[in-house]
DNA sequence: GAGTGGTCTAGACCACGAG
DNA sequence: TCGTGGTCTAGACCACTCA
């Protein structure tokens, strides 16, 4: 009695897990998919919406679906040390730009309105094809000056950003489950029905101060992040002082 | 020249945003609003399917679409010591169960097939309405034996538990962007175009054990998840040892 | 140009909520 | 019972990919 979108769904799902349908496989066209099942082909669409977000199928626009290679995932590593906890990228490219603070910027940095940023927009890919980006914002005074506006290297960036900063003393990740913006869609190649993990990441020094903030946005069918708190003696003591 | 569907959602985000349509309001029904807009219904659902995922509608099957209050927002804190980092609940039920190691249970407790679990079911409620819920899978010796089928006190399974408990070492948590199961949008009454937080949650004792694994599924609209992470110096040197 | 997915239409019928 | 949203149909037209 369940839905036909479910029952479709359930039925692809089972020829690819079985290997009835292998990996890298093209399905057949909707419309072909559409009458096979007999139904409409707006149906079917749902139908397969559903095995993408699951990461099964994958759809190339003008090409067809086709069944994913499985273990392509891509990792998000919370509470990393590094400037940026960018997923595990084959590739990065970076593009450095000054903008004014604005929106929720100006509350997460804790900086005044329209003052001044840098902004580093990393997009990461995998095989030519764009798999993850964030945008991380600096104080001026953090960043180094004479970045050209093109970097090929996304070390050497991180490795000047951190000469410049204090000694680090938390970092606060928030993470949300949502649809992407129009824009980030076109940026990931990804469907907007699609869910994202959409990642803020705020690093404080030990005097307080906000010295990054990071806006992370990854595809929901290939990516998860992942957090580890360890629990020592000591902090568990801290815990109880100091609950939540 | 954006698509109908986001041109839409713009005009009524901004209707929301700037007050022209209140918090609690409902808003016209999804005909007269397609006729407004002359756009077929669908379209018009999608439009507002994307004003749901950002939490600024939600819709009620039989009642209508209306404005969110806002800062109802649930938070999962990340790395919580207790039984279950469950969100904020101003209330929780709770359903004790017997159920065999199956599917991705193996591989997370680290148990044989088909041997045995307790599961506690918490569905987490705000004002009679669901809004997240959680599936707690634990050792039977680690257990409490003489639990009721239904607890009404999650206080009281959670103090049993932890007194059968060796000390924690690490608390490792996967979260994941996905569409909801049927299931899943039944139990917390959402659309299964809502995206959702999945968390897969493992706890380890000292000796390396798996003493707890945690599924929990909060709504994409409501919900984030909080994960801080402090860097004193001797974690920094640790990790400079064993990086990552 | 042929074939694919992306968006959209103008309805139909069903399920839920409230009176 | 009536009005609401939920699902679905049988198309149409556009955008993209590849030969």
């Amino acid at each position: 009695m369940s839905s036909h979108r479910h029952a479709i769904a359930s039925d692809l799902r089972n020829q690819i897990t079985t290997g009835r349908i292998k990996a890298g496989e093209r399905l057949p066209s909707e419309t072909r998919l559409a009458t096979h099942y007999t139904v409409s082909t707006a149906t079917l669409r749902s139908a397969l919406a559903v095995l993408q977000s699951e990461g099964l199928v994958e759809k190339i626009h003008g090409k067809g679906n086709f069944v994913r290679h499985p273990l392509r995932r891509i990792t998000y590593v919370g509470g990393a040390c590094d400037t940026a906890a960018m997923p595990s990228f084959s590739r990065i490219s970076i593009r450095t730009t000054h903008v004014q603070a604005h929106g929720q910027l100006i509350g997460l940095l804790r900086v005044p309105a329209n003052s001044q940023l840098t902004e580093y927009f990393c997009l990461g890919h995998e095989e030519k094809s764009p798999h993850s980006f964030a945008r991380i914002y600096v104080p001026p005074d953090l960043s180094p000056a004479e970045v050209p506006d093109e970097a090929p290297c996304f070390k050497t960036i991180q490795a000047r950003l951190e000469k410049l900063r204090p000694p680090l003393a938390e970092i606060q990740e928030q993470v949300t489950a949502r649809h992407p913006t129009p824009e980030e869609a076109a940026i990931l190649r990804i469907s907007s029905t699609l869910a994202v993990l959409a990642i803020t990441r705020v690093t404080t020094d030990r005097t307080g101060r906000v010295v990054e903030a990071t806006l992370s946005v990854l595809p929901g069918d290939r990516a998860h992040a992942c957090f580890t708190t360890h629990h020592t003696t000591e902090e568990k003591a801290k815990e109880h002082d100091d609950p939540q």
